[in-house]
DNA sequence: CCAGAACGCGCAATATTATTTCATAGGGGC
DNA sequence: GCCCCTATGAAATAATATTGCGCGTTCTGG
């Protein structure tokens, strides 16, 4: 049982530094109803546990110049374990290449890229990725526009499904 | 000339607040070379600028029950403006759907989704995304593993852009 | 080439937070 | 009922964040 080990008060502790990943212990604290060295310890245990892998600054990626993001559908030659890790290591090389996950179906991976400019991206997706070993085919889709980005876990969901539970 | 207002202290912080969310400002001024006071100021001032969007806690999400992972690829009837953001709309409404973004080429918009399993993704794409108004099409793979997830700016490609430049 | 203004820095002081320490209350298991 | 385990909160202390201010540098217009 995932999470089973996580009373309301950790779940909301992960939900608000979800929300906000800078809030102060104290308030934060507060808005989960505990004084503020049970919250901390609290945290320090979610991050060793795990439960949080980090916290990141949310850069906007258009206002620095990264003007184009694309979606690529890679398909390989092989998909023994040994080239798709070959294949997963050279993803982890590609700066331009932000999140890499293998899929099941006809196509075997799904890349989240960004690149300054058009002729950028098609220099990256010629020259390297499509070049590289065991590449059969990609697709590739710009990104028009954004509707929605919140990476994360649905909180709303999780304590929907505990409360239907208890 | 995008990101021209910022100096390299500037993007530095930006690199290390997107590695590092919710690290100290001193150690952040150490970091960038300058002290505490100015360090803040260029903090709130990027904050505001909106280069930065917002801080938060990378929570692990199969971590707290939710193992399944899908993108779906999503077809609609109209591609009139008015449908496009009916349908954004609708993605920004189910707390499955993470992620909503409308691409060009044959398929309209892809779709990061999470389930705690794949029957609550099931019932979701059958009764609400297949079911949805002007949906033409959907195909979802499952995420099998995930090889590389690092949102946000490659600082590396900016700087050695910068650098070219000069 | 020289004011004068504007900008950004760092020091020092102050206000908030984070963190440690410790005594205590609640919850099983024997 | 008693002990052990766990987690809490108050209080004290250590670090940080934040503000106020004087200084040097740069830019600008004379």
């Amino acid at each position: 049982m995932p999470g089973s080990k996580l009373d309301p008060i950790d779940r909301k502790i992960l939900a608000e530094l979800q929300a906000d990943g800078r809030m102060t212990n104290v308030e934060l604290a507060r808005r989960v109803g505990i004084s503020a060295p049970p919250c901390l310890r609290r945290v320090r245990t979610l991050e060793e546990a795990g439960f949080i892998r980090g916290y990141h600054a949310d850069v906007d990626a258009r206002e620095l110049g990264f003007e184009v993001q694309v979606f690529a559908m890679v398909g390989l030659l092989s998909q023994a374990e040994a080239d798709l890790s070959k294949f997963e290591a050279r993803c982890r090389e590609w700066p331009l290449v932000r999140e890499c996950h293998m899929l099941n179906g006809e196509v075997d991976f799904v890349l989240k890229c960004v690149a300054p400019d058009l002729s950028t991206f098609q220099s990256f997706l010629t020259e390297e990725l499509t070049a590289a070993d065991n590449v059969a085919s990609v697709k590739t889709s710009l990104v028009i526009r954004c509707a929605k980005d919140q990476p994360g876990v649905p909180f709303e969901i999780l304590e929907e499904r505990l409360s239907r539970k208890a």
